[in-house]
DNA sequence: TTGAAAGCGCTAACAG
DNA sequence: CTGTTAGCGCTTTCAA
């Protein structure tokens, strides 16, 4: 049984005062070196450690970073944020904080959530994902001055007070895919992406659009916008394979779209295309482990500096230094589909 | 601004003493109801909350639960802790708790993060994942008489003081897998797993061979044991398949070794067997997003309710109520691969 | 540079 | 059934 040792116990074997342990601890300067050299013989001796609920009492923090985590989902895009969590709580340990968990169906719930625990946990910041368009989550927490960071840009037009935030460019990520299609010979080339409106998609579509203007080429027509499932990336890479027969490649703005692809570009259907068979490359989004195991060419998310970069963010913001910002290059990860 | 309400000003404004607004919350059977009643009333209106860390310097109860989060590895298995944290989360919240996530590299630096997590933030209880023969976490929290549960049985074959565990019947997987694959025609069934030692894939093993001795066929021959990459499963398939012409199918250890089963069952190559094309059904394990994304027929686990069940036997345990012992069936998901 | 005193918000123990 | 007292372990005054 640890035996509670506090820091009286400390004071009383190093002969000095509470006080000054706690001081030797927290403000190393202001200790006498020697004074201090051998409080913290009898600490490491005693495995004196602080205990957080009283020191949280007095300083109000608590080492706690809350993060929200979100139900599984179709799974296949729901490993980024896992990776992205793993990261994050090892950044985090590395700076003296723990990651708290909590769930929320919503804006709103989770707005909710915050109050919950601002009231009973109290963590020191909070880490947001999934950032969108006029985001309450963000507003609310500026308004109470809370140190937070998000992993993903404010998709906001409006300016906007700024806050620190991390993301990862995923234009330049489908442009790389583009123009390595195009470095392959492709000079057809459509994409597979999701409704606008969304800034995460509008971001990945416009780098397609980018590479193909680079090369001279017309994006007309050639792409298509569709929920996220594998079914439906199905359905609209058979439209734009059996509606254009000069594309011989696709970009997908996820893995779940490029699967949906890759049924049709590996397995030709004599009944929905008649010319001889084609081979159809196909980049998806994440590399994802579906990515990894099918050999799927995917864009890559450096989700473990990603976490790091946040942490850092978030250090300096609860130093309450102006917010800083950081914007991530993927990479592309080439397999046998392109 | 959330205006610090404390206990005090609820008192006050309620016109009773601290101590029986901390009586109408925690030990409501003790005060009259309509003295609860207005104390209530009141802990609406101001929208009090206890603030834990005072609790926890009282109690010593911090309220958190402390889960091990790991690196992502090849991703594909790693979605099946994904699902049940997720779980979990929820199922501590309706219970009160939150997550405390930490990382851990071994098992004896996941004690060294216990002993730390125990000075600093002091959690309720552990929730251990992944236990294997003579597992040294659970004597260590055993001996300190600490409340933990585990996600996994305790593998060791020698008598051991009891703790709770919430498991899934991996052998009842395999055997409904083997017996699906009876049903459906098939009578030359291999099992690919995992070399013999670790608990879960003996026992996901012991599965395959009992439905088999059930329908009263000779495994002999038809078990190949490989590590757990996508590789290796395609290797030993082609092994198992080419040396056997008889097999028509195979029921795997893990949705891993399903997917390089699959390669071989899904591409037969001439090269390596003559013979005119033969349908291979593959089985794996887990339930994976990835095998949803290709039609794997897989053992699914109740995850969802494995981490609520962890929760009860929690709830059990810091009452110091004797451990509790939960094993779940999973279930058969078929699809086109089997 | 070190020490003494006070108090963060809460609840266990006891007195009324 | 309700109120008073004390103190959990720590750090922030302030005084020595």
């Amino acid at each position: 049984m640890a035996d509670k040792v506090t820091i009286a116990d400390v004071a009383r074997i190093a002969g000095v005062s509470r006080q000054t342990v706690s001081n030797a601890l927290n403000s190393p300067e202001v200790v006498r070196p020697e004074t201090r050299q051998r409080v913290l013989e009898v600490v490491e001796e005693l495995g004196y450690r602080v205990n957080l609920a009283a020191r949280q009492m007095r300083t109000g923090r608590s080492g706690l970073i809350a993060i929200r985590i979100d139900p599984a989902g179709d799974g296949i895009n729901g490993s980024v944020f896992d990776r992205f969590l793993h990261g994050l709580t090892e950044s985090a340990a590395e700076a003296g904080y723990r990651l708290l968990l909590y769930t929320a169906g919503d804006d709103d719930k989770e707005i909710a959530a915050f109050e919950d625990l601002l009231g009973a946990h109290e963590p020191d910041a909070f880490v947001l994902t999934s950032t969108h368009h006029k985001d309450p989550r963000t507003s609310w927490l500026l308004d109470r001055k809370l140190p937070f960071v998000t992993f993903g840009r404010p998709w906001s037009e409006l300016p906007e007070v700024p806050h620190p935030w991390v993301d990862v460019d995923g234009s330049a990520g489908t442009e790389a895919a583009t123009e390595h299609l195009l470095a392959t010979g492709h000079r057809r080339i459509a994409f597979l992406g999701w409704p606008s409106g969304s800034g995460v998609g509008d971001d990945r579509r416009e780098g397609w659009r980018r590479a193909l203007a680079g090369a001279g080429l017309d994006p007309t027509g050639l792409s298509r916008a569709t929920s996220d499932a594998i079914a439906d990336g199905e359905a609209a890479a058979r439209d734009l394979i059996s509606g254009d027969p000069d594309i011989t490649a696709l970009v997908c703005a996820s893995d779940s779209l490029a699967l949906g692809a890759l049924q049709v570009a590996r397995s030709p259907n004599p009944a929905w295309h008649a010319e001889a068979y084609r081979r159809i490359a196909v980049v998806g989004f994440d590399d994802t482990p579906v990515a990894k195991a099918i050999g799927l060419t995917s864009v890559h998310q450096p989700l473990t500096e990603a976490a790091a970069r946040c942490m850092q963010l978030l250090s300096r913001a609860l130093e309450r230094t102006p917010p800083g910002t950081i914007l991530l290059p993927p990479s592309l990860v080439v397999r046998q589909s392109a």
